[in-house]
RNA sequence: CGGGGCGUGGCUCAGUCUGGUAGAGCGCUGCGUUCGGGACGCAGAGAUCGGAGGUUCAAAUCCUCUCGCCCCGACCA
């Protein structure tokens, strides 16, 4: 190679990417790959978009990157449209930056920790809230600088217990994540609410049909209000309750409801023989009442600390991440026999009548509270208590007692706004955004002077969304049992051009010209020049997704014309060859970015 | 972390129960014939059967240990 001219830097020479089918690194599968049991896992394994390297970990061939690269145009564009500036932080970091924040001994196994060779405690970023902090305090430091906002494109790393569905789920992926700050709860408020229509632009944009923005748990970012933008899917992990119309949806983790108490005059307490009966529906069978007038005793530790009498209508079951965050408490473990004996109950037979005197919290869903004359344990083995009513009978003066929802939705339960039954479908979380307040500002120490001269913590929100996900999502909601079809916006390619017969007189040389034209005017293109059985060509085509085809063959040559056609199916035609940039270009004409907010 | 399943050419699998020198289809290379919804013929390349021990004259196959991957659950910004 002779070296460079001054002035003739490699940069600037016009670069070719390679659109032939003949040098596309990455195959196309016939068969599906043991592994694949959802139709984003199964068509990008087959269509040669990605590869597995190890647990929840791929590398992305050339079809998928151009995908990604797409989606992250579209969020980088909404982002800057929200006063986003993007930046770069670095996926390994230190752990005395967790430290600071309480999260390097608060985060389980999932923070994947190493020593580097000064025996220094190192962790790969699985999100960045730490290391915005630590620039931003250093950046930042008066209130004219504020609000500001920081976005990323990086990759993170979760060392997930069990990575499934190709994409869905996965240990290292790329995320857009962004941090807001401010010097006022309104102004966080305003900008969440801006951020929240960005994402929705950004879910239409790439070509999702079915987004639920829904109220969610904050887990281990903290913070108080959050949301989650949901793709419906049938593989999609999560579960998602709302009303018919939609005025509520919330995750299964927060999903409330309004359980009805009757109103009944209250009869006396009573103790009954039940032997045998440890269970609601023994003991609701045995007693001949309904499952709804008994009360469900469920018993945790959280930490070293006291017992947890977690006290339920007895047809409900406890949402224990409802009832973590009441506690406060990441990690919640059923107690053993050993341990409820202790605290002076009887397993199977636990009440809290008599329950004085122990060091027991007791947390009671509202579905008990009022709920009149329900049969409960006696803390005495074959023994129920009928007619129990918690304001009467629990002994509050000996125990500590709390009232708290901590129950799981079921389908068909009313929502508490409308009323209605909700229904409850499968989600994918392809975003997130959070306000979290100063739960990293006030320990990490990321402060501003306000007006008055006065240090005071930065506000803060975060707003997140998995790339990756994203465009295994988009498949799961546009695909058919041939392969994806991609929305025009995200499509590695815009055209996918098949050369039939191409040895015949005049159709190889036809078919590279209207390569070449398509290619001129500036049309991205894949070309398979290979030759093979019309039928393989097609087959691979519909693998790949890409939303229109053109054919040149030597029965459309023989008119001086290529065969159009959408990938949907809905749309076959024959143009000229004459006029096919033309038709291509009107064809795919962009839609251009809504302006202004 | 509990429960279940699977590791045999690049891919999908058979062979394992009942030990006897490793197979098929797809894919790949070459030649020829075909050519509008996954063509055909001929000739080839390619696997120390996840790994380590052990039993045996002989191990893909039996035993022990181990690693990896998948699924269900638990967990999960």
């Amino acid at each position: 190679m002779p070296p460079y001219e001054s002035g003739d830097h490699p940069k600037q020479k016009k670069t070719h990417p390679i659109m032939r089918l003949s040098k596309l690194v990455g195959r196309r599968i016939k068969e599906t790959p043991k592994d694949a049991h959802t139709p984003s896992h199964t068509f990008l394994i087959r269509g040669g978009y990605i590869r597995q390297v190890s647990a929840g970990i791929y590398t992305l061939l050339p079809l998928a990157r151009r995908v990604t690269a797409r989606i992250c145009e579209i969020i980088r564009e909404e982002m800057n449209r929200v006063d986003g500036q993007e930046v770069l932080m670095p996926v390994v970091l230190p752990g005395e930056l967790w430290a600071e924040s309480g999260r390097l001994t608060a985060v389980g196994p999932e923070l994947l920790r190493f020593k580097d060779r000064n025996d220094k405690e190192m962790l790969l970023g699985m999100t960045h809230e730490e290391a915005v902090v630590h620039m931003i305090r250093t950046e930042i430091n008066s209130y004219k600088q504020l609000p500001c906002t920081v976005y990323q494109i990086q990759t993170k790393y979760r060392d997930e217990a069990r990575p499934r569905a190709g994409l869905i789920r996965v240990r290292e992926f790329t995320m857009k994540d962004a941090y807001s700050f401010h010097s006022s709860q309104a102004c966080l408020e305003e900008h969440y609410a801006r951020l929240h229509q960005a994402y929705t632009r950004i879910f239409e944009r790439v070509g999702l049909t079915n987004v639920l923005s829904i109220e969610s748990d904050t887990g281990m970012m903290g913070g108080s209000t959050a949301h989650e933008f949901m793709a419906v899917a049938e593989c999609g992990e999560d579960t998602i309750f709302m009303s018919p119309d939609q005025t509520y949806k919330a995750n299964r983790d927060v999903a409330r409801s309004t359980y009805k108490v009757p109103q009944e005059p209250l009869k006396p307490l009573e103790k009954i023989h039940t032997p045998g009966q440890k269970t609601i529906a023994d003991v609701a069978g045995f007693l001949n009442v309904p499952t709804h007038k008994t009360g469900k005793a469920v018993f945790y530790t959280a930490g070293d600390d006291d017992l947890i009498f977690a006290m339920i209508r007895g047809d409900l079951d406890v949402n224990e991440t409802k009832l973590k965050n009441h506690l406060c408490v990441s990690d919640l473990k059923a107690a053993t026999d050993q341990q409820i004996r202790a605290a002076g109950a009887e397993p199977g037979y636990a009440s809290p009548v008599a329950l004085s005197g122990s060091n027991v919290r007791l947390v009671v869903d509202p579905s008990v509270k009022g709920n009149p004359n329900i049969v409960v344990g006696a803390n005495e083995p074959g023994y129920h208590y009928l007619n129990f009513n918690l304001e009467r009978d629990a002994d509050e003066e000996a125990i500590s007692l709390e009232t708290v929802d901590i129950a799981t939705v079921r389908p068909g339960d009313p929502c508490p706004v409308t009323g209605a039954p909700l229904t409850a479908v499968r989600g994918i979380e392809v975003g997130n955004i959070f306000q979290l307040g100063t739960k990293y500002s006030e320990p990490m120490a990321c402060t501003y002077l306000d007006q008055s001269g006065k240090s005071r913590h930065m506000i803060m929100g975060c707003y997140g969304i998995g790339v990756g996900r994203l465009m295994a999502a988009i498949i799961e909601q546009s695909h058919d049992e041939y392969g994806p079809i991609w929305p025009a916006a995200v499509s590695p390619f815009t055209m996918h051009m098949c050369a039939l017969n191409p040895k015949k007189a005049g159709v190889s040389e036809a078919a590279d010209q209207l390569y070449t034209d398509l290619c001129s005017a500036g049309i991205d293109v894949v070309y398979d020049d290979r030759g093979d059985k019309a039928g393989f060509q097609f087959n691979e085509a519909d693998l790949i997704g890409v939303p229109h085809r053109l054919v040149v063959s030597p029965k459309t040559l023989a008119e001086g014309q290529a065969e159009y056609r959408s990938r949907d199916g809905k749309r076959v035609e024959m143009i000229s060859l004459d006029g096919a940039s033309r038709f291509v270009t009107n064809l795919v004409v962009p839609v251009a970015p809504e302006t202004g907010m």
